[in-house]
RNA sequence: GCCGGCGUAGCUCAGUGGUAGAGCAGCUGAUUCGUAAUCAGCAGGUCGAGGGUUCGACUCCCCCCGCCGGCUCCA
């Protein structure tokens, strides 16, 4: 007789074939009718199981609808549910995977006829037939021969061949109202646990994400605890579209990109030009004080130069087709680094000169496929904040370091505070020596260490040439996005035979870093305007403050005043249409400018503005100009914090 | 690139084979107004491009371009 330990640590002996439910039932009358599955010794299973098999001591745990593993739980049991619209509809449709993904599912079926919007309808409603029936999902184990039986006589394919990729042994089938799915469980009791659930899209996808493979038609759904979990999310859904910066990029006259000129090439409007040129300043000024030497590099090279790089032969696809130049190739760039390195080697350079720090905002043009492209977060043509910095080895692990607090400085500057970091090592295929990868990986490792930050590890996730470090920024809803990066490389140095000097006057490689920390400046602007919703910081805003007149009485002294902020490098202008004054609020809100200031005639008589802030943030006096430029010095400038 | 959807005025969107519509923006005029929309009038379109079917195409078909949601890719 088994002892079973509970959550709450009392225990009790139980005869091996009773099933969780009974277990439980004694103690835990109330839990049960939340609870979707048993948490057996750290493994979870279903509640109808049995305690036999899981030794003579069991720990076990309940584990109800709305806890993290309760509603993932779900999640798999509406796919299946899922699956068993489909068929029903489409008696033909075979089924692939369904497995749960973040908020949600999805369930991949190879059908004659991709769905349409009222299939989708369709299956929506036959999902929800299903749910009200109240079925109970059972567990059947079988051989591998009886499931290879089962599937191949009903031409499943996909199944077949998910059953032969399993190990020897049971494979264990669930069914609900008649349908039978290949699963490891653990599912619902039954259905009528499934509170809250919406399919969310629908769209083709490769089979085992292979596109040399058939695209089948995957259905994406969600599914919470509860109707107002779901309410949220679909808040956030939304919350998530107001910021999209495709949209605002629009409304705020930012960007823009065009037909005549060509997909994913960018035009920055004047607006989100001011926004472009604050960043490069800061980002140059900061630079220069962090040792970096700024360059500038031209926008084609011979083509030669990509086949040294090793670029002509890796990454081929994305670059652009050579244009002859007097019967040479040449191809736009689709990288800086070449060109730094030629700096680099346009000198002897010796052991006392390193690091040689090389910073540009390059621009570069690279061929993404049509459907990859996306806003300003993925384009054809970017501008990177690329340094190369050129070192002794020995300088390796300090350099590091202080690369990537320096990353971490300017992305706090702009208001990013949460990060996810990754540490990339070593690939399969990879240039350079054992040691040198060890070497490099541990300081990348050191470095991230240094920061205090958490970081997981990509296995074999590192670019052939070298491990690195990628930071994503979180933005304000909780998404990331890959922004910055940290690369070492042993192989650029090979290749362009880059050499130092050493103290003994003998010819040693140096390593090279590359690395980026907004990565390209469309991408992070993209960011920038999700993160803020568009409503940019003092220091970023295109236009900073707004002056509005009361009436055309009140025009010269708003001009007057209007002279004063631009004369200290204030972003302002003046609104002094012959409209009323809600009007020019309103339109100022919609633009989302930090400050309005009001001149009346009351102001004009005290010689004083009446400043608004946006949203009406903070409550506001009358103030002189003078006042007003002295209160808003300090929104100025970002805050960046402490560079380590 | 692949699967699906979409493309009508500067913007947001109606319009299912028979003379292209609205709101906002724009222009003109009136209004001189106090913290998120003053009123009136006017103008604005090769309905993404090309081809086809039809007496007739924004509407149906083909092809191309672009955008959106995914898949794949992202040095």
């Amino acid at each position: 007789m088994p002892k079973v330990i509970f959550q709450d640590n009392t225990e009790d002996n139980f005869a091996e074939g009773t099933v969780f439910f009974d277990v439980f039932k004694p103690r835990f009358k109330d839990a049960l009718k939340n609870a979707v599955a048993v948490k057996v010794n750290g493994k979870l299973v279903d509640l109808r199981g049995a305690l036999a098999g899981y030794g003579d001591i069991v720990r076990a745990e309940l584990i109800s609808l709305d806890s993290k593993e309760g509603i993932e739980v779900c999640r798999h049991s509406v796919a299946h549910v899922m699956a068993e619209a489909v068929r029903a509809i489409y008696p033909s449709a075979k089924c692939g995977i369904g497995p749960t993904i973040e908020d949600g599912f999805y369930y991949d079926f190879d059908v004659e006829k991709p769905f349409t919007p009222e299939d989708i309808a369709k299956i929506e409603a036959k999902m929800g037939e299903i749910i009200n029936g109240g079925h109970a999902f059972t567990r059947t184990a079988v051989s591998k021969e009886t499931a290879l039986e089962t599937f191949g006589s009903a031409g499943e394919k996909y199944k077949v061949e998910l059953i032969n990729a399993l190990g020897d042994g049971e494979i264990t089938l669930y069914t609900q109202s008649g349908f039978t799915d290949l699963c490891r469980g653990p599912h619902l009791p039954s259905t009528r646990f499934i509170k809250a659930y919406k399919i969310t899209g629908f769209a083709g996808a490769y089979w085992r994400g292979d596109e040399k493979n058939k695209m089948l038609q995957r259905i994406y759904g969600v599914a919470f605890a509860n109707k107002k979990e779901l309410e949220d999310y679909l808040h956030r859904l939304e919350e998530a579209k107001r910021r999209d910066h495709r949209k605002l990029g629009k409304e705020l006259d930012l960007f823009s990109t065009n037909e005549a000129i060509g997909s994913g090439l960018v035009l920055w409007h004047p607006a989100g030009s001011t926004v472009r040129r604050v960043i490069e300043d800061f980002w140059k000024k900061e630079h220069a004080k962090g040792g970096y030497d700024i360059v500038y590099t031209p926008h084609v090279a011979m083509l030669d130069l990509w086949k040294t790089s090793g670029h002509w032969d890796f990454y081929r696809d994305n670059l652009y087709s050579p244009m002859d130049v007097e019967g040479q190739d040449y191809i736009v760039k689709p990288m800086n680094c070449p060109f730094h390195i030629q700096i680099y080697k346009s000198h002897l350079r010796s052991y006392r000169d390193l690091p040689i720090r090389y910073a540009e905002l390059g621009t570069v043009y690279r061929y993404e496929r049509s459907g990859a492209l996306h806003g300003l977060l993925r384009v054809r043509g970017f501008t990177q904040d690329d340094a190369h910095i050129f070192m002794r080895p020995d300088q390796l692990t300090a350099e590091i370091k202080s690369v990537l607090h320096f990353t971490l400085y300017i992305l706090r500057s702009f208001g990013f505070n949460e990060f996810d970091v990754y540490l990339s090592t070593r690939p399969e295929k990879y240039v350079g020596t054992l040691a040198n990868w060890e070497k490099a990986e541990a300081a990348l490792k050191a470095a991230l260490e240094s920061t205090g930050l958490k970081y997981s590890i990509d296995p074999g996730e590192g670019v052939f040439y070298g491990p690195k470090i990628d930071v994503k920024i979180k933005d304000i809803i909780g998404r990331s996005w890959q922004c910055s990066t940290v690369q070492v490389d042993f192989n650029l140095p090979e290749r362009f035979d880059v050499s130092y000097r050493d103290e003994h006057g003998v010819e040693a490689r140096p390593i090279m870093l590359h690395r980026a920390l907004m990565g390209s400046l469309e991408r992070f602007f993209g960011c920038l305007v999700e993160h803020y919703a568009g409503a940019f910081p003092f220091w970023l805003a295109p236009v900073q403050a707004v002056l509005l007149t009361v009436t055309d009485r009140n025009n010269a002294y708003a001009g007057a005043t209007l002279k004063k902020l631009k004369a200290v490098g204030i972003r302002a202008e003046l609104d002094d249409r012959n409209e009323k004054l809600g009007f020019k609020i309103r339109e100022a809100e919609l633009r989302k400018i930090p400050y309005m200031l009001v001149a009346g005639d009351k102001e004009e008589a005290d010689g004083m503005v009446s400043p608004r802030a946006k949203d009406r943030e903070v409550k506001l006096e009358s103030m002189t100009i003078e006042e007003f430029i002295a209160f808003v010095s300090k929104e100025g400038e970002p805050e960046g914090g402490e560079i380590l």
